[in-house]
DNA sequence: CGAAGGTTTGAGACAGTTCAACAGGGGTGG
DNA sequence: CCACCCCTGTTGAACTGTCTCAAACCTTCG
């Protein structure tokens, strides 16, 4: 869900990495660096939670495959969606400032991840020359993919933040070899408003108003890019003209 | 700037530090460090910016002293301050995603801070076994910060927003041994709206608002916060109520 | 089949924006 | 040192985008 950031960096980390990985096609790289490093790979069911806000950090995990929600809450019950999580994404790197994680991660789809135990931190920098160097990379990732979010929230209105979501979207799925123009929303439109601090009836709204505009078609979580280059030309409008 | 977490983290990274360093008092702790390291110290003057967004990242920053804002910007021109970096604070990390700053960074006031080379980045975890996992844990700190700031975003009104930002200044003031209630706001109030998705106008009424109230006293650029119990408690009632 | 959860649409209200005018303060140059 | 000017901050009034509340519809699942 990084398109630009995140995915060149899962990328360059892996890059950086021993020639044999260095090496393979883009798509196993992931894999078997967190094979080489003698990983568990987990199961988590849809709506299973991977960790909770709060409690003990035990573990890193790196996305295999499927999607997950990252999820703060504060004292009051307040929710924000921070992001969402694909494969090559990490989970719980937020929680490394503290000894609990920051957010809570939870899988949309049923879905693998890798997973390094706590009690590993320590060791891996010798098992893997670099490693620490390659999650801050990782991490700067992120830091500047929450940036860009800033970015829009101070200056788009609801019908940019939408196209801006499905761009990336749909940029996502390119850089992972799916259709670019076909999407499934694999999260609710409550989801979707919570990430791009709008309601969700304004988000159905913005999606009526951007399908009777011909721009996309929607129905329920279907949605076909029909224009894709007039949604990205809604982005260089500035937010006064409507 | 960010009172919780990146304070917490910085003190994590150096208590985790040689014994040397971690017997120090806790202000001279990053100094100490970073003279082991034997860091260059710099010095910038107000509004002179340490990198720009594009630049090449040719170095990290550790802030000395001072204080300053970092922005970024996107092809329109669009500005958004990510936030502000104080005593302690890292500038430039998130550039560490690929080859070049991801923001602006500028200083607000006379400024020091230190400078690790790009040329070092490879070397520097031999000279000091655990520095990027260290390092790892200050942007885990910048992460939870900026995820924070989402929840407030989207669950705050606007009178909410500059409440929670002159406390989130007056944790800061504290932490360093300063004053808690009487504060000096070094950014203009369009710097403020800025960093709070508010329209300078707005961040000026609010502060009339508060004021009337008798919650805060405000004097162009400084203010005392006469009810800091009652302005967190402004933070607790749901945005619906007024 | 009924219940629960998710989506769509409408109407009215209001918080925050926009535009505009003015006031104060601090720095600069004469 | 004063006068000027620019930058910053303040306040008002009208407008509007988004929220809130409400009702209905559709899908899914027990």
């Amino acid at each position: 869900m990084r398109p630009t950031a995140a995915h060149t960096s899962s990328r360059q980390w892996l890059a950086e990495g021993p020639a044999a990985v260095r090496a393979m096609p883009s798509g196993q790289q992931v894999l078997a660096l967190c094979e080489a490093l003698g990983l568990e790979r987990r199961r988590v069911r849809r709506r299973q939670y991977v960790f909770r806000s709060g409690q003990p950090l035990h573990a890193l995990f790196l996305v295999h495959c499927g999607l997950f929600k990252t999820v703060v809450v504060n004292e009051d019950g307040c929710e924000s969606i921070t992001g969402f999580a694909e494969r090559g994404d990490l989970l719980g790197a937020d929680g490394l400032s503290g000894a609990s994680y920051g957010c809570d991660a939870q899988a949309l789809d049923m879905s693998y991840l890798w997973e390094l135990p706590a009690d590993r931190f320590d060791t891996v920098e010798a098992q893997l020359p670099g490693f620490w160097q390659r999650m801050a990379v990782l991490m700067a990732g992120q830091i500047q993919h929450d940036n860009r979010w800033r970015l829009q929230l101070g200056h788009y209105n609801a019908e940019q933040r939408v196209a801006a979501f499905l761009l990336e979207l749909s940029e996502c799925q390119r850089a992972q070899g799916c259709s670019a123009d076909t999407l499934l929303l694999r999260m609710t439109r409550a989801d979707i408003g919570n990430y791009l601090a709008l309601q969700l009836e304004t988000v159905t709204r913005v999606l009526s108003r951007l399908h009777a505009l011909g721009l996309i078609q929607v129905a329920r979580r279907n949605v076909r890019l029909a224009e894709p280059d007039a949604l990205r030309m809604l982005l260089r409008i500035p937010r006064a003209w409507h």
